[in-house]
This record gives C-alpha cells, sequence and structure tokens, in this order.
DNA sequence: TCATATAGGGATAATTTTTTCCCCTATTGC
DNA sequence: GCAATAGGGGAAAAAATTATCCCTATATGA
C-alpha cells in the first residue's frame, strides 16, 4: 500500500470531512451503496469510468474509515454485500447538499468548466 | 499550465461540483475569502501550509469558475483584492455543511484516520 | 472442455496535483 | 545603489492518485 510522505492537516471540521471524502469515486459508492447497489459488481456496472481495482481500493478506505461495512458471505462464487454504517448515513444529507448545489447551477458549471478546459494549454 | 489528457464526467451534479472545488486548498480559499480576508497575503498567512504558488494556481482557477473575482489596484506597491461573485456566495453554506458534519464527528473522524494513517504500509 | 460470473490482489505505468526553486515587476525610503 | 514591499510566473522535481495488465479460485451452464 502506498504510504503518504507529508501527514494531512486535521485542523477543522474541513480538514476532517476533507480526508475521509477525498477519492474521485468514494462520494459515488458511497451514493451508489445507500440507493440500494450493494455488491461490487453492482457498483462497477453503475460506475462504469473506473477501472475494478481502483474500487475496491476506495472501498477499502471508506470501510477503514467507517462509513461502509462489509459483509461477506461464504458461498462460491463469492458473494459480497456493502452498507452504510449508522455513521455512514449521516453523510447522505451532506451529499444530498453537494449534489442540489450542483444539480441546481449545471448550466452555469457545465459552461465555466468546458471554458477552462478548452483554453488550458 | 497543464493540459489534462483524460476528460472529466460531467453527468450530474456531484461530478459538476466536483470539478471546481477539487484542489487542496480551494474551499478554504472561499472560506476566508467569505470571512473578509481578501488579499493575497492575507491569504497566504491563513493557510501557511500552502505555497504561494499553489495558492496563486487555485485562486486563477476559482476565478475561471467564476466563484471570486479579482481586483487589481494600480498602485504600488501592487494591491489584490479577491472576493466572492454572487455565485460564489451561493456556496457558502454547503461548505457549511461540509464543516459542520466534520465539527459535528471530530473525535470519531480524528480517530478512524489517525488508525489508517499509522497502519497504511 | 471451455467460457462466464463473482470477488480479489500484486506490480508497474501513467496521469494529475502539489511543492520547490529561482526569477521578474515597479516604487518608496534609506 | 540597495533593500523592502506586494504581486506574479516558469520549469522541474516530488508526491499522490488512478489506470493497466495479469493473476488467483470455484461452480454453473453450453
Amino acid at each position: 500500500m502506498y504510504k503518504r510522505k507529508i501527514l494531512p492537516n486535521l485542523n477543522c471540521g474541513l480538514d476532517l470531512i476533507g480526508e475521509v471524502l477525498y477519492g474521485k469515486w468514494k462520494i459515488r459508492l458511497l451514493w451508489f451503496i445507500n440507493e440500494g447497489h450493494q455488491r461490487p459488481s453492482e457498483l462497477q456496472r453503475k460506475i462504469p469510468d473506473a477501472t475494478r481495482r481502483v474500487l475496491n481500493i476506495q472501498l477499502k478506505e471508506l470501510e477503514e474509515h467507517e462509513l461502509i461495512s462489509k459483509k461477506i458471505y461464504a458461498v462460491v462464487p463469492p458473494k459480497v454485500e456493502y452498507s452504510l454504517t449508522e455513521f455512514g448515513k449521516t453523510l447522505i444529507p451532506v451529499i444530498s447538499t453537494l449534489g442540489n448545489w450542483g444539480d441546481n447551477n449545471e448550466e452555469r458549471l457545465r459552461s465555466v468548466i468546458v471554458k477552462r478546459l478548452t483554453f488550458e494549454d
């Protein structure tokens, strides 16, 4: 596993939430798990742009941060189900807030983002 | 300037807000600007762990995304002031939500984060 | 017998982000 | 002439994250 060389700041609430939510796919994983897509293969289908590998890594981090829990069934082929912990559930309204702001400003955001992408050089 | 090779997804509100808020110091910059720390040198003092360089880069991105605006005074030595745009101001409640969740769960977060940092290897 | 579905991991490469280092502008005051 | 001030930026190194490729195992169905 990769070992950080520079330790993160953990001074305020923003630092703390950032530490558990940073990661390209984490918010989406939490969201889809909350919607009931609990199995790794389902999550992969919901997030086709991420590779299996990254999703596994990020799921593991979410688990270590106690936001989700993992149940492994002793069957073949293997079956695994993730679910939000009580702690993880408290994040759902926060994620909604983020998503709503994005949805409410979709047009404008799309415009300014694309403008930057086009001109950065 | 760095040019992305992999284009970001912009499918949903979460993608969109992520695109403008990702960046190690952006949320903090918005927060401090909102609190009235408008000059680059002030912001540097408030965020001593970031180098001047990164702050400049991230301020520029925030500006290009129309979340902040920059006023340059024609004086010597130079004087610059950043302020939130109307659009940027709508983000403040969202950032509050993030910060509050972090503050409300400070102890637990600190504990799980430190545990991971200690064992990753 | 062979492909498929299911879950996972190691090693390495590529990409992206952040840091470091050094440089520049112009005026004021000593 | 020289330092201090306040604001920048280019280039390259370092750090961090994400992607790619290849491998494990077993039961089911064609």
